[in-house]
DNA sequence: CATTATGTAGACAGGTCTGTCTATTGTCAA
DNA sequence: TTGACAATAGACAGACCTGTCTACATAATG
């Protein structure tokens, strides 16, 4: 490799890195490959040597937010709570400070999904993967929790975390994560958790 | 006015037609001017001349339908329901047989306004004037219902219907609106809502 | 030193898109 | 019939986009 004079990280990572911050603030439809090339400062044969095409790129930034974003959100949950309902309920915390954030502009798979439209689109394909990983790490929440009928309250719980991500989006409002939580919490309690709902409603 | 030979429907309203499908299956940026005059079997000058630019022609597509979906959405759910708690859980099954239908591809507001990125874009102004119209009109409802904290129910009921939306559309998959439905009882249940669980559990 | 691999810079082809313009046709009303 | 209006068909400019190509520069390694 060729380490570059005006920067040592490597080529792959620095398009990666544009086309993170780009992809997701204007959409991958939006963005093109020369602006991906401006951005990082590589030549545009840099970009097509390490992907075969802008939708590869588009996959291959998925896969990478995918990968980050299960190591990453474990960790802060089980990092935040202990308790296994405590855990579900943090993670609309976590939601909250992620609405919160200047640049939010919502769920990057849903809206690649979005934007990809067709389901056979390489990109589609790892949205899609990682809807079904945060059904899947919800589960493993609400197993630990040992509460009835687990698939139906994750499901149910990840809708609210969906609903909540995309109203926060269109509405620039994180306080929807806190009603998220509420409504989670009841849905706990309902269940047999032992939860204390007036806790709640004050912080 | 003419009418033309091949249709008496007026032109304004074929190229409305004609978009309304276009952008709702492929989505406003996939969808060229040209495609939707050639679909519409009219001048390019004519489109044109009824809207003033593309982003007006989606902005007055998103109106139409918005008007469209306030009535029928509520002539529906007072035709199927008169319960005031009945009515909100209706919805659920309304969800259903949207999502079940054959070119289901989620929400044009929330799609068009992931597509469109910028607040300032006029069809942005109407996606989020549908989504608090949504909101708005299931607050009738839970009003009509009597039950405490009508805004909070309200909210919690509305990210479980845009939740269910956004998952039907990334994984196909029309079940989901009965999980919203299920959780959307148990709230109301919580809430003090005389509804009998069991009976929901059926069908 | 020489070779090989990697990256750079930028031109370029071929396609698409929006929006404008012109010339022409058809329809209604006075 | 005639003039005003609406719609048609299609060419066109200008911009943008993806992906390829060439020529050159740089770095590590044998």
């Amino acid at each position: 490799m060729a380490p570059t004079k005006t920067s040592r990280i490597p080529v792959r990572d620095r398009i990666l890195a544009a086309a993170s911050e780009l992809f997701y603030r204007e959409g991958v439809q939006n963005v093109g490959v020369d602006r991906i090339i401006a951005e990082s400062g590589v030549a545009k044969m840099s970009l097509y040597n390490h992907f075969k095409s802008k939708d590869a790129l588009i996959a291959a930034w998925l896969e990478e937010q995918d990968d980050r974003w299960r190591t990453c959100f474990k960790a802060k949950v089980e990092a935040l709570a202990t308790d296994p309902c405590d855990r579900i309920l943090v993670v609309f915390d976590m939601l909250k400070d992620w609405f919160e954030e200047p640049d939010f502009r919502g769920c990057a798979f849903i809206n690649s999904a979005v934007e990809l439209v067709h389901s056979n689109h390489p990109g589609y394909q790892v949205a899609l993967a990682h809807n079904q990983a945060t059904y899947a790490f919800i589960l493993t929440l609400v197993n630990a929790a040992q509460l009835p009928n687990p698939e139906s309250l994750t499901q149910q719980i990840t809708l609210l975390m969906e609903g909540a991500t995309v109203v926060a989006m269109i509405q620039k409002n994180a306080a929807v994560a806190l009603q998220a939580k509420q409504a989670a919490a009841t849905l706990l309690v309902a269940a047999g958790a032992p939860i204390n709902l007036e806790h709640l409603l004050a912080g």
